[in-house]
DNA sequence: TCAATTCCGAGTTATGTACTGGGAATTAAG
DNA sequence: CTTAATTCCCAGTACATAACTCGGAATTGA
């Protein structure tokens, strides 16, 4: 199980932002008593949405989040790299990779197809998807 | 990264095994040096290859280990299943999973996909595949 | 008998995850 | 203009795991 808590709260919070696209804005305590995560933790978590430009919030009481994107331009890539900073299963295919040794590395390979395979899934899907699942 | 070492040491060590699969038995010795890992470590990874039955070791001088079957019957899934045991993002699409809610649970679509992909590329994918690529 | 190897189990250190807690700033409603 | 519900911010803590090190026993071909 290699993505943590953070990416998996993270992603219910935002796909129940998601829900309420049009409305006003949910606040945490909902998200928090809904899917039974502290409120203290949310808030860290959903920071790092919000630095990430996902998400905009309001302060105040009725205050609360929303998205800040169309559903549908926000991936599940994205909301990822967000939480967990990378899904990438080792250093040598980061983004800034900095092995100097690919190509000829031969377990390089392996991990190049193992990312790419990742990347395609997350880079195209979206939070709309996921809401017109409707499950 | 969510690879850790154990996986990353021990798919080039079995790697390097694979490519001695009709000489003698290569020692760990000559591993440990070539790739510049700690001998100690190595021997703890490789007991999990051996484990599982990929490998097979000859003890005392000029001992070693070798393949304990065809390069093409070893498949990069099931060298990551014995050195990091899954390669699962979540607990909930892990085999014996016990997460009930699915597959009314919307993230649990996600995780499957990604889980699904990065299986699909792990277990089509053979250590011979790696040894006649020859980089 | 010796030296090179596998095998085995215990201990150590560093890092990261998964939180908890306190308190300040904001804001709509009464 | 006070109040209550919210976001925001920062600090700390407990626990687990990763990534090793170390010591020594058993095996085996020359």
């Amino acid at each position: 199980m290699w993505l943590s808590t953070k990416t998996r709260y993270g992603l219910k919070a935002i796909y129940e932002i998601g829900l309420h696209f049009d409305d006003k804005p949910i606040s945490l305590n909902t998200i928090s008593s809904k899917y039974d995560i502290s409120l203290s933790y949310l808030e860290q978590i959903i920071a790092l949405l919000k630095k990430e430009g996902l998400i905009k919030s309001r302060r105040g009481i009725y205050g609360g989040y929303s998205l800040a994107k169309q559903p549908e331009k926000i991936s599940i890539g994205d909301i990822i790299r967000a939480l967990e900073g990378s899904y990438a299963p080792t250093e040598c295919v980061e983004e800034n990779d900095l092995c100097e040794q690919q190509p000829s590395c031969v377990t390089h390979y392996v991990y190049k197809k193992i990312n790419d395979s990742i990347s395609e899934v997350v880079n195209n899907l979206t939070l709309k998807d996921l809401i017109d699942e409707k499950l």
